[in-house]
DNA sequence: GCAAGGTC
């Protein structure tokens, strides 16, 4: 093919340039057109929003009639062949292996109609698509459509990183070749995307919508149990936490708070410790205070601190500060974002991109701010050198190599025909670039440490010296508050020592803003799709967001991820997404086969949808926690009990039986146990239908795993592959039994203990010995060296502990209480842990895997569920 | 009627 030196002064040759969409058509044409004699025309194609450019250009002293036209987006879809895309054409399995077309929809015909009509008239086409694997994937989507044409078409694509003039004439004068691999990582996306989307739906559509009464649609008949993969692990991350919740067992624990009164003013200071969730370590440590309650400032550290803007805005921060700041719906804002886009006020605002360009123009973009009736006297003070408020914009690293963050492109005070969200999201735009191209927010901050009787306690103050980017970005605020001047060795006696107690709370609720993060994270859609994956949740009654924009599960959401689970699959976590994309980057390096890749993924799957179809009971046992059964089901369900009606015409398989409703009244047995059965005998204690009432240790096991309805059993305690909160579970029971940790009687707790000496503020103590590294062990938990000490406290007179030497660290453990040559090995959670319940417990999974993004993650194989491999190397995979 | 990815 001929480069664009054509030999010079030839010939005008006619050149088709496709752009993905009409803004960067318009842009692009716009900045090639600008200087060349004859100007630009502009007339109508077939569809009404893709124009065509028409202006003269010389490539490479090749003379050149430019006609530039655009798509939007994908111009084809793939699609199963006619006689597979009838839900009932086929078993749901034949679609792993059904063939798949590509075509162009109803609704592109006419973009499809202008591309052909133009291409016929052309000598050259260049491809100025999004330079990213989707944008190299509709190049040939347009190239297939001209080609047809057109076959003598000279095919040239352009690469571009911004839309600015020298990258757009460099561009133009070094084309280059459409690459055929990141277009085939595209093709490998799709149609795995589809064919396991698709049979995934079908199949737990017709097994479940009509088997069970779904009392929350108005019209189940025509529910969609969609499955996809992007849209379960988000519904994944919403039903992890909610579970999370439920399995909290709150824990109580104690600190030490010291308050001090002078009269320069008050401080609070904090223990450094944190706090310890053995009230008996914290009383000993307490009472020690208490002995020697004199405080002596050990530490005075004053330094400025910087608070600083936000990075330049990206798509998902613009959600996300939306819903946090509004309460704004990912999809309202990305649909009001959208208008002012379209109507010129905001920059194109789908965009990964979080640092400008050295070359763009950020002064006058503050410039035409300045007229703002709220903000404008901000931006004025901005461009005044002597105000020293100017600062480049830090970027955050991230680029998509084709659109700017989004930024103002156009100056209003407010239009008529704009809704409140239209002014707060062009508000927030605003602000959020003015902020960017600020100073820091200034502060001075005061640290004191004290020491009583060998614990630390620390008080922080702060005073704003500069307010600078929080001056307009008033959506970020940065507290302040006044401590007294304290000096290094001052000695002083609290006002108040107290012993304080407080108890765990589980995390909250996944917010918008935290759903957002968590897919971004773990690489679930793009920045275009996200809102979509989690309006789709809303749609398909899969879960439910409150006035707070806190995501639940809802019956049905939990029922299918519970299904799964109980399967032993991990297909409503995001590593199948993960592996996808690891496959997808092979493919475009040229490191894998399009072929291969496709076909070793969809055996996998395969496999896994024959399996799940194998355990389809889990996923009917699941739902018939949460639904009564309906009267209409064509479902086989295979663990009922019941007469026989006749054979199930759905499945083949199964018998259809008939069936009282479930109970939702449940006992979850343990994991561990391979089969139950119920017998004839009666228990001589309990009478018949003992269910280990009468046994401690069937009792006990029965009692970790949770009895009752869906609302008092403990998920994860059923082992569902999160063991510590299995512990959790198990620590709970202990804690429900009621057993004091100090006296070991039941009834009471430690800290109601009545064999406890005192445990008032003013409790007696005796002399405390510290034996400073004279003897230690390294921690447990953060690796410092522990000193022994002796506490001859009342109640623990001549009792010696090891204590974390760092501050940070609450470690605390009896002496006693380790065995000898094995201290390093002893857990310290008899004594004390960190950051409450639960974490820090070890993995008992005993398998981790490295994900695509580098993050460890464990659990098991997604199509074996097996520990020990990942799906990549399944031996299943064959 | 199904996916996810573009885009208006």
């Amino acid at each position: 093919m001929a480069s664009g030196g054509n030999g010079g002064g030839g010939r005008v040759i006619r050149v088709l340039n496709v752009a993905e969409k009409p803004s960067v058509a318009k842009a692009v044409s716009g900045i090639l057109s600008r200087n060349q004699g004859g100007g630009m025309r502009v007339r109508d194609g077939r569809s009404r929003y893709n124009k065509i450019f028409e202006f003269n250009y010389t490539i490479r002293n090749q003379p050149c009639q430019m006609l530039f036209t655009s798509v939007t987006g994908h111009l084809m879809e793939l699609e199963f062949d006619d006689r597979f895309r009838k839900w009932h054409s086929c078993d749901p399995l034949h679609l792993y292996d059904a063939p798949v077309r590509k075509y162009v929809p109803q609704d592109k015909l006419d973009i499809k109609r202008t591309l052909e009509e133009e291409a016929r008239g052309c000598q050259w086409i260049i491809l100025w698509l999004d330079c990213d694997r989707e944008g190299e994937n509709i190049a040939f989507e347009v190239l297939e459509v001209c080609r047809q044409a057109n076959h003598n078409l000279n095919v040239w694509r352009a690469r571009f990183s911004a839309l600015i003039d020298r990258e757009i004439h460099q561009s133009v004068q070094t084309l280059v070749q459409p690459n055929q691999l990141f277009s085939d990582a595209v093709d490998v996306r799709q149609e795995i995307d589809l064919r396991i989307g698709a049979s995934f739906t079908r199949f737990q559509t017709m097994l479940l919508r009509d088997a069970f009464v779904l009392d929350f649609a108005t019209d189940d008949r025509n529910l969609v149990l969609s499955y996809g993969p992007c849209q379960f692990p988000t519904l994944g991350f919403v039903v992890e936490r909610y579970w999370e919740i439920q399995a909290h067992e709150p824990e109580e624990f104690w600190t030490i708070n010291c308050t001090h009164n002078f009269d320069e003013g008050s401080a609070t200071f904090n223990w450094m410790r944190g706090h310890l969730f053995d009230y008996t370590c914290a009383v000993t440590i307490y009472e020690m205070c208490i002995q020697e309650p004199t405080a002596t400032v050990s530490k005075v550290k004053q330094q400025e601190k910087l608070k600083y803007p936000p990075h330049p805005l990206s798509t998902i921060e613009l959600e996300k500060r939306a819903s946090r700041y509004f309460r704004m719906s990912s999809e309202q804002t990305m649909k009001v974002a959208e208008d002012l886009y379209q109507n010129g006020f905001i920059s194109y605002p789908r965009t990964e991109t979080d640092c400008f360009s050295e070359k763009t123009d950020l002064r006058t973009m503050v410039q035409e701010q300045g007229g703002h009736p709220v903000w404008g006297s901000y931006a004025q003070r901005l461009l005044d050198p002597q105000s020293g408020l100017w600062r480049n914009p830090s970027g955050g690293g991230h680029d998509d190599k084709a659109h700017p963050p989004i930024h103002p492109t156009k100056f209003s005070a407010g239009e008529s025909r704009w809704s409140q969200d239209h002014h707060r999201v062009y508000e927030l735009v605003v602000r959020h670039f003015l902020a960017c191209v600020s100073k820091p927010a200034v502060g001075a901050e005061t640290t004191v440490e004290i020491d009583i009787a060998g614990e630390s306690f620390f008080a922080c103050g702060r005073v704003i010296l500069a307010k600078n980017y929080l001056d307009v970005y008033r959506f970020e605020s940065w507290g302040g508050s006044v401590i007294p001047t304290y000096t290094f060795g001052q000695q002083f006696i609290p006002r108040s020592l107290t012993l304080d107690s407080g108890v765990t709370r589980p995390p909250p609720l996944l917010s918008e803003a935290d759903l957002l993060g968590c897919m971004d994270k773990a690489g679930i859609g793009t920045d275009a799709t996200m809102h979509d994956h989690i309006k789709k949740l809303l749609d398909r009654f899969y879960a439910i967001k409150d006035s707070s924009t806190r995501f639940s599960p809802t019956k049905l959401g939990e029922a299918l991820v519970m299904g799964y689970d109980d399967m032993g699959y991990e297909l409503w976590k995001p590593y199948l997404r993960a592996m996808m994309e690891c496959d997808m980057k092979a493919v475009s390096m040229g490191t894998k086969r399009k072929t291969e890749v496709l076909e070793t993924c969809l055996q996998q799957m395969k496999a896994c949808f024959l399996d799940a179809r194998a355990n389809k009971g889990k996923l009917f046992e699941a739902m018939a926690i949460f639904f009564e059964r309906s009267n209409r089901s064509s479902g086989g369900e295979q663990q009922v009990v019941g007469d026989v009606v006749r054979r199930c015409g759905l499945c083949l398989e199964s018998d259809m039986v008939l069936r009282q409703k479930p109970c939702r009244n449940v006992v979850w047995l343990p994991g561990s146990l391979s089969e139950a059965s119920v017998t004839e005998n009666t228990c001589t204690s309990c009478g018949p239908g003992c269910i280990g009432g009468c046994d401690d240790i069937l009792r006990q096991l029965v009692g970790i795993c949770g009895t009752g309805s869906r609302s008092s059993s403990n998920t994860f305690g059923r082992g569902r592959g999160n063991p510590t909160a299995s512990s959790s579970a198990q620590r709970g029971n202990s804690r429900a039994q009621g057993s004091c940790a100090y006296c070991r009687q039941t009834g009471h707790l430690s800290n109601d203990c009545p064999s406890q000496a005192s445990r008032s503020c003013t409790a007696r103590s005796q002399e405390v010995d510290l034996q400073n590294g004279e003897s230690s062990i390294p921690c447990n938990s953060c690796g410092a060296p522990c000193n022994l000490r002796t506490a001859n406290t009342a109640s623990n007179r001549g009792r010696k502990f090891f204590s974390c030497q760092s501050r940070e660290c609450n470690f605390f453990v009896w002496e006693d209480t380790l065995s000898g040559g094995e201290r390093t090995n002893t857990s310290a959670s008899t004594s004390s842990r960190r950051g409450g319940r639960g974490q820090g417990a070890p993995n008992t999974s005993g398998v981790s895997f490295v994900s695509a993004t580098g993050e460890p993650i464990t659990g098991r194989c997604f199509i074996c569920g097996d520990p020990g491999h990942f799906a990549n190397v399944c031996p299943r995979r064959g």
